[in-house]
DNA sequence: GCGGATCAC
DNA sequence: TATGGTGATCCGC
């Protein structure tokens, strides 16, 4: 198996701005703009500049194949914010990051002058051809996606919806269906921007309970296809089927056929499939569903026409920075190969050059408990400057923390306390500590330490995050217990090694308990599609992904009338998630286990990155 | 060890 | 008229 390789992309440079200038060569290719789009005639010239109509498009705009026009949308979304605190910060950020990408030029131009570029691609053609010798096609991934997850389980509970344009979710929505997306409407995308670009949006109730229940189905049939499948989230999953493959003498194709059928036949849903040599090309569908050819030729040439943005790893910020030298697709790579070289600290070359062979990972193993490094609880609120009333979020928070903590066996030594600004800049204080903490009091007590030295500040939110982590759940739970009261030193790292890989089985821990740390996190995602895929590259369009909020809490609840339609059934009922029971009818229990899946649960998942090289990005900002 | 940034989901 | 939450990683200090 092939590890994933190494860092990305990632920026940093000196200051100053720079024309451009020679550059290498910026051969026309495909680096050069869409003729249309950028005419010079953007008339007024203190229109947002591209970048930023962009940028508040939101993360998942770029990452959708989404159709040409999307620029139109972009302009309402645009309008839309305009003179939002929210449309400054973007706006700032914006600035930042082109002045980041100046000095990433002016950097470029200083280390290629006078140099024999000739020879330096010389060099980057010996790595590749090192890289190529690593390619292993021997492994069948899969990777498997419901479309629209919750929309089309909402579609399923009320068949009312269908052919309608609606959004699941209130302040923000978590999901957008396909009737919606036709109108530029996306999942993450905050509702008063939807309901700009399609009036007629109806917003319906998240229900996770209900995407939780039909989450366990498809992962329970995607488990019979590859034990070891890796769940990424409620609705996304990586499987290696070549084992399954052999055994039941059957093609990959075959085999997830069969595997989407049993999806649909069993929950009603549909569900998207990659089939590739490696998690990142079955993640982009190679020809929007099913195979690639497991041949070099093929992967090379359905890589040279893919757009950077869709390697794991390069965000809104990296495909910038690489579009600024000239790569805009994967097969641009190679064209800058000399540049990507001399900056391989900015860029990472050997990530790049991989990715540009179509070579990733192909380790499929689902995520052990051990591997978690924090655990943390923050709170987006309506702007509070007033010191009292912070503590009383920061003790809310705590108390959130603790719970959560409580519940999953986790205690640890450092606090970082989080905080966004009302012009929605983020900070993180941290404080380290002799001893274990995971009380609210603890939390609370800590936080508040690390947050009244910086009042006063207008806040929109509140978040305290866990670090050097200990499973109060490893080993037999008496050593556990004993731990607990020693003085937290370093020694005990033990439980936090990586002993997933030595075959032992998943330690103990109730199955219950198991079920529920597999349940990934929430999050509606993709677009897979609203169309068939086509036949040319291009077919897959991956969107975005939204993990829910918690429930708004809300805090003033005035006129709350909930006390008027009560009724009957009341019962004991125990919440299958936190085990706290309750007197309540079956809507309240329901509305409280909504409430504890969206704010607990939360996958162990994610740190796939660790096991195999992830295309992290380095970037390196001053200030 | 801390703080900022970027990314995935 | 209200632009999420959880977790990970990397870099520079």
């Amino acid at each position: 198996m092939i590890e994933d390789s190494q860092p990305v992309p990632s920026t940093s440079a000196s200051t100053s701005k720079v024309p451009n200038s020679a550059a290498s060569r910026a051969p026309n290719s495909s680096s050069s703009r869409a003729p249309n789009s950028r005419a010079p005639i953007s008339s007024s010239k203190e229109d947002d500049p591209d970048s930023l109509v962009r940028r508040l498009a939101g993360p998942s705009a770029g990452k959708a194949g989404l159709a040409t026009d999307q620029s139109d949308i972009n302009r309402i979304i645009a309008e839309a914010s305009k003179g939002s605190k929210f449309y400054e910060n973007e706006k700032r950020k914006d600035k930042d990051l082109t002045e980041r990408i100046d000095k990433i030029l002016k950097l470029r131009d200083e280390v290629t002058r006078g140099v024999d570029l000739a020879k330096v691609e010389a060099g980057v053609d010996a790595l590749l051809t090192e890289l190529e010798g690593k390619r292993d096609l021997s492994q069948t991934i899969v990777h498997v996606d419901m479309d629209a997850f919750y929309a089309n389980v909402e579609l399923l509970d009320n068949p009312s919806l269908k052919g309608k344009p609606f959004g699941v979710g209130h302040g923000v929505l978590t999901t957008a269906s396909y009737d919606a997306r036709k109108f530029g409407v996306r999942s993450g995308m905050a509702g008063f921007i939807a309901k700009k670009l399609c009036p007629e949006l109806i917003f319906v109730k998240n229900h996770f309970a209900r995407y939780s229940e039909m989450s366990k189905k498809i992962m329970a049939v995607f488990q019979r296809y590859d034990a070891d499948m890796c769940p990424m989230s409620c609705d996304e999953a990586y499987l290696n089927v070549t084992g399954y493959c052999k055994e039941h003498g059957i093609t990959a194709e075959e085999c997830v056929s069969e595997m989407r059928a049993k999806v649909e036949e069993e929950t009603k849903l549909t569900v998207s499939a990659g089939i590739a040599p490696n998690k990142m090309l079955a993640k982009n569908k190679p020809n929007g569903q099913y195979c690639l050819p497991f041949e070099r030729e093929a992967i090379m040439d359905f890589m040279n026409k893919l757009s950077i943005r869709k390697i794991p790893g390069i965000g809104r910020v990296n495909e910038r920075l690489l579009e600024s030298i000239g790569i805009k697709t994967c097969g641009d790579i190679y064209i800058h190969r000399a540049v990507v070289s001399l900056m391989d600290k900015q860029f990472g070359l050997h990530f790049l050059i991989q990715t540009y062979l179509g070579i990733a990972s192909n380790v499929v193993q689902p995520h052990a408990r051990e591997e978690r490094k924090s655990i943390g609880a923050e709170r987006t609120f309506n702007t509070l400057g007033d010191k009292e009333k912070l503590l009383q979020k920061l003790e809310e928070v705590a108390q959130e923390l603790e719970d959560d903590m409580e519940h999953s066996g986790w205690t640890g030594r450092t606090v970082t306390l989080k905080y966004k600004l009302d012009t929605y800049q983020v900070f993180t204080r941290a404080r380290s500590c002799d001893r274990w903490v995971n009380k609210k009091e603890e939390l609370f007590k800590l936080g508040k330490e690390l947050l009244l030295p910086e009042l006063p500040l207008k806040l929109r939110l509140i978040g305290l995050r866990v670090t050097k982590l200990k499973d109060l759940r490893a080993e037999d739970s008496v050593a556990g217990i004993k731990r607990f009261f020693e003085p937290a030193k370093a020694e005990d790292e033990g439980s936090n090694k990586k002993r997933k890989l030595d075959g032992s089985p998943q330690v103990h821990g109730a199955s219950a308990e198991v079920l529920q740390e597999a349940m990934p996190g929430f999050h509606e995602d993709n677009d897979a599609d609203m169309v068939e895929y086509p036949e040319d590259d291009d077919g897959a369009v991956d969107e975005d992904v939204f993990t829910p909020a918690s429930p708004s809490k809300k805090p003033k609840s005035k006129a709350h009338s909930s006390r008027t339609s009560k009724p009957a059934l009341l019962a004991e009922q125990e919440c299958p998630i936190c085990g706290k029971t309750m007197e309540v009818d079956n809507q309240g229990l329901n509305d409280h286990i909504d409430f504890c899946l969206s704010r607990d649960v939360i996958l162990q998942a994610q740190t796939e990155a660790s096991v195999e090289g992830r295309p992290a990005s380095k970037r390196k900002n001053k200030r």
